[in-house]
DNA sequence: GATGAATGAGACTTCATTCAT
DNA sequence: AATGAATGAAGTCTCATTCAT
């Protein structure tokens, strides 16, 4: 899908990028190709020649921001630390994420995953929204599951509570975009209390002071 | 905004159903006013005399949905039952929302929602999305605070406990959403018992059996 | 097709002159819509309300044509006047046509007739080009069998030349468009020769003087 | 026009035979230069080294098409037979022609040919079609005359008749091109007997049997 | 000479909105 | 108040042609 050649590689994530300030400028639907031809400094026709119609556009951008995602995530699970560490640093990268974005590019995201579930994602076998989701949930398993294999975390359904985790992190997320005054690093505090103390860590294990 | 004669108001809920349905069907942008105008059975000019536009149309429906939450949720508080049973009866409110409404209907709602953080809710003095969040959020810590004035509750930050049970709930409807198979029904109890059992409930007060 | 209301009706003819001016003009290919309109006096958006299509115009003024010359057709065939008087009317008929016509239109109806040939004619059912020239063809052939009927003809293959008939008229069109020097006069008499004297014409009967 | 050397001699009747198929294929205007590129094998660049435009492919097309017709002409008329056989082969020729031929690929003649005549053609003061088809008729006429200096034809126009035995085969093949199911036999009987028998032929000549 | 990535003018068509009836 | 014919701005996408390699 993305280019091998490094000048084209090059050119496909300046329009992915041109593309992304433009919607966050104008929106989804206002955001002409003519001006992400623009901005990404190539002809208009050249768009096309990388992305066969605006919705890939939609669709790239929104895989880029599942990457990220899954790439935090996999890094956290990778790190050789107690699964309540790791569980704390989710909630924490999650919620950090929001620091280095633009309220814009966030609402972007937003809307391009919120139009995506109507048309191009939901019913396409690969790549789908579905998928991407599907393979973070199983990250946070494996990581609820080592807890509880190491005695950290009370036996827990960890599949169902891996997707509540992952509601809860969009849910912020989702709020904290509509309410900028939200005290984020209350919320944080609260959430973690709620999953670690509340449901996750064993009463005798070692509480985390805060 | 409603109209108060009693033939226009019926043409008004007219035209909001027949958008509502018509949205479902084509999705937000491809939902044409000359098709629900016929589905409403009026003119297209007649769409117009009772939404100055296709945005008004959008906010209408939003208006409607978070009508429907929000009086479910003054019905809840008005009772006269333990704060817990409240918080209880919410989640399933929220999650029992979803049985009721089709999937289309959902999206619809999802994607109006996500468009009009953009554009014609947020800087928008009166009848924001985010008053309409904020009365949600009032509505809900009432009840926290009332829980912890009758001794059910340990004391909690309930500002911010209202804002994670709000995001948890959006959260949780989203994911619904996104993979209809979830079993609702355990992610309703694992998610009432981090509410109630892990963050809310004092230790010693009468624990839900379930 | 057409609409019955005589403002819409006016609108509608209004259109295909419009068009039929424009691609005279610039050429079916280089005509623009934008233009049409202009010239029509109406909105863009309106020629699409009377056709759905570009290629809908070409249609419609290549049917417009067809009309003309069935019309051309049934009159002469309906006088009081023996088979021979028709054909040699016939053979004026079409010359004729040409000194009433400009060549950028007449070149106009040959090149939507032959884009036509290709795409949106043959093979549909109703009004297809063939269809039309069959009329033609069985307007023909009943002159040419009430001339048998009359003696005024010897035997013919009526059907077969009837084709041949259509083919010489359409080829004589065709080969004036390109060389409008040429001496239609005396094609015409060399024409009329041909098909009455030669092939129609019983020996014995009354020889046209010329 | 055409290259001398015989590697590039190959390239420009590839890319003329590789036109000829794509145009066929998806129409004159519907039809790529990148089709025609890829189907000739070679880069899309290189069509444009042997041809300066799309029209000039077009242009080429028609030349070759004929260059087909007056070879068969000249051969025809080179021949040591009476003229009256000339005539006959003529019509033979020109209606077996589509024996050998597709009807898409005779659909695209006449879709150059008829495009051509407004744009790239009429005009044009070398190679134009008007010079093609006066070599045509002088051609005819060269037959004709021989045949009234033989004694088997009669005192002819024989310019003007050029022109109509020209415009009858053209009639003819248009109308063959609409209507397959013709039967060309018959035609091909007819319209010999009409120009051999009714016009040319001296009464007292040897009659052809049939 | 050969190539194909890049270009951008331009076209069709859609559809929210207006307004005369 | 109701209508729907008329509108035209706007937008996506195509594709012939160019030109640096």
């Amino acid at each position: 899908m993305t280019p091998q050649d490094p000048i084209q590689q090059e050119k496909y994530t300046a329009i992915i990028e041109a593309a992304f300030k433009v919607f966050a400028r104008d929106g989804l639907h206002k955001g002409k190709i003519a001006d992400i031809a623009k901005e990404a400094g190539v002809g208009k026709g050249t768009v096309y020649e990388y992305f066969r119609s605006k919705e890939e556009i939609f669709t790239a951008i929104l895989n880029q921001f599942f990457d990220l995602i899954q790439i935090g995530l996999d890094e956290v699970n990778h790190l050789e630390i107690p699964a309540d560490q790791k569980v704390r640093m989710l909630l924490e990268l999650n919620l950090d994420w929001f620091k280095t974005t633009t309220t814009e590019e966030a609402l972007i995201v937003t809307e391009i995953w919120a139009q995506g579930l109507r048309s191009f994602y939901i019913g396409q076998p690969d790549d789908a929204l579905i998928l991407r989701y599907r393979k973070i949930q199983s990250t946070m398993m494996s990581i609820l599951n080592q807890g509880v294999t190491d005695g950290v975390f009370r036996a827990v359904e960890s599949e169902t509570l891996a997707i509540l985790l992952m509601a809860t992190l969009d849910g912020i997320g989702l709020h904290f975009l509509m309410n900028q005054s939200l005290d984020i690093e209350k919320l944080k505090r609260v959430t973690i209390r709620a999953f670690l103390e509340g449901i996750l860590v064993r009463p005798n294990s070692t509480q985390p002071q805060e």
